[in-house]
DNA sequence: ACCCGCACCTGTAAGC
DNA sequence: TGCTTACAGGTGCGGG
C-alpha cells in the first residue's frame, strides 16, 4: 500500500513516538521477515533511537550505537505504537493480526511504548545493518533519487532511451524513487502527459513539468498524511488515516468522468499495472507526418 | 541491455 | 448462503 508519502508519515510519527527511547526488548514472531543479524536481539535492542531516515518507499530506524534498522512496508506492511501497560508485555498477539516484530521502548520520560510491525502479505520485511552506511551502500544504493527532491536533469537522464511507457518507467525505482501506482497516475494528471507516451518522446520542457507535478503531488499528499483507500488498511504509527484519497483526480475513478473536462476517463494496464488516466487533458502529442 | 510477465502472499469484494 | 474469481498501494526474477 505505501509509497513516499505514506512511509514519510509513517517516518513522522515514529520521530513522534520513538525518538530518544531505549529499546528494552524485542520479540521475533516469524523469523523469515528478518534478514541480517538473527534473532531478536539483533532488532537494536539496548540502543537508543537517534534518527529516522527514509529514501523512496525505504525507512530505517538508526540507533546512537550506529545500528540501522530498514523497516520496508511493501504492500500491506504497517508499523503501530501505544502505550505499553507494563515491562513485560509484547503481546499477546494473534496470529490473524499478522503481528511479526515487537519492540518495547521507554522513552526519556519514562513512558513504555510497545511498537508492532505487521504484514499480512509479507511482501516487505526487516533488514539489520552494522551502520547506516552500510544499509545505504548495500540496499539504498539501488535506488534512483528521491522523488521528492530529484532534479528534472535525472529524471531526463532516466527517460532518454527507454522505449517503455513513460508511466513504466515512473514505476522503477531505479530511476526515481518513491512514486507508485497511485502518484504516477496522480502526477501524470497533474502534468497533463499521458501514461502510454514512450518516454524517449518527452521532451525537455515536458520533463521539467513532470518532475514540478510530481514533487507538487508528493508533498501535498504528504500533508495530507498519505492515501487510505477503501478498504482501509493504511495509517500511521497513531493510527490516523491518510486523507489524500479525497483529492485523487484519476486514480481509482476508471469509468468515471474527468474533475476538469468531463471526459469518462479511460483504464488500461501499463507498466503492469492498472491506469486511469484522462485522453482528452492527458492526450498524447500529435504523431509527426512523414514529410512528403 | 532492456523490458515484459509472472510469482510471491493474504484479504476482500464481486459474481454466479 | 456458499464457492470461485479477480484484484489490490511493491518488488525481484527468469526468460524473450
Amino acid at each position: 500500500m505505501p509509497e513516499l508519502p505514506e512511509v514519510e508519515t509513517v517516518r513522522r510519527s515514529l520521530e513522534r513516538a520513538i525518538l530518544g527511547a531505549r529499546v528494552e526488548r524485542a520479540a521475533l514472531h516469524r523469523a523469515d521477515v528478518l534478514t541480517g543479524d538473527a534473532g531478536p536481539d539483533g532488532l537494536l535492542v539496548g540502543a537508543r533511537i537517534a534518527s529516522l531516515a527514509r529514501h523512496g518507499k525505504h525507512m530505517a530506524i538508526v540507533a546512537d550505537d550506529g545500528r540501522a534498522l530498514e523497516i520496508h512496508l511493501g504492500m500491506s506492511g504497517a508499523v503501530r505504537c501505544e502505550a505499553a501497560r507494563d515491562a513485560e508485555s509484547l503481546g499477546p498477539w494473534e496470529a490473524s493480526e499478522h503481528v511479526h516484530a515487537a519492540w518495547l521502548l521507554r522513552a526519556s520520560s519514562g513512558a513504555r511504548v510497545l511498537m508492532r510491525f505487521s504484514d499480512p502479505r509479507r511482501f516487505g520485511g526487516l533488514w539489520t545493518f552494522p551502520s547506516e552506511a552500510a544499509l545505504r551502500a548495500e540496499r539504498w544504493s539501488r535506488l534512483g533519487p528521491d522523488a521528492l527532491t530529484i532534479g528534472a536533469e535525472d529524471l531526463a537522464a532516466g527517460l532518454r532511451g527507454a522505449r517503455r511507457a513513460l508511466k513504466a518507467v515512473l514505476l522503477d525505482q531505479t530511476v526515481i524513487a518513491g512514486v507508485g501506482n497511485i502518484y504516477a497516475d496522480e502526477s501524470l494528471f497533474a502534468a497533463r502527459l499521458s501514461p502510454v507516451r514512450s518516454a524517449r518522446g518527452v521532451r525537455g520542457e515536458e520533463v521539467g513539468r513532470l518532475r514540478d507535478a510530481i514533487v507538487a503531488t508528493l508533498c501535498r499528499a504528504v500533508e495530507a498524511g498519505g492515501s487510505t483507500l477503501r478498504d482501509g488498511g493504511y495509517a500511521d504509527a497513531a493510527g490516523a488515516e491518510g486523507a489524500y484519497q479525497a483529492s485523487h483526480a484519476v486514480y481509482g475513478r476508471g469509468g468515471e468522468t474527468c474533475r476538469e473536462c468531463g471526459r469518462r476517463l479511460r483504464t488500461a494496464v501499463v507498466g503492469g499495472r492498472t491506469t486511469v488516466w484522462c485522453a482528452r487533458c492527458q492526450a498524447a502529442p500529435a504523431r509527426r507526418r512523414p514529410v512528403g
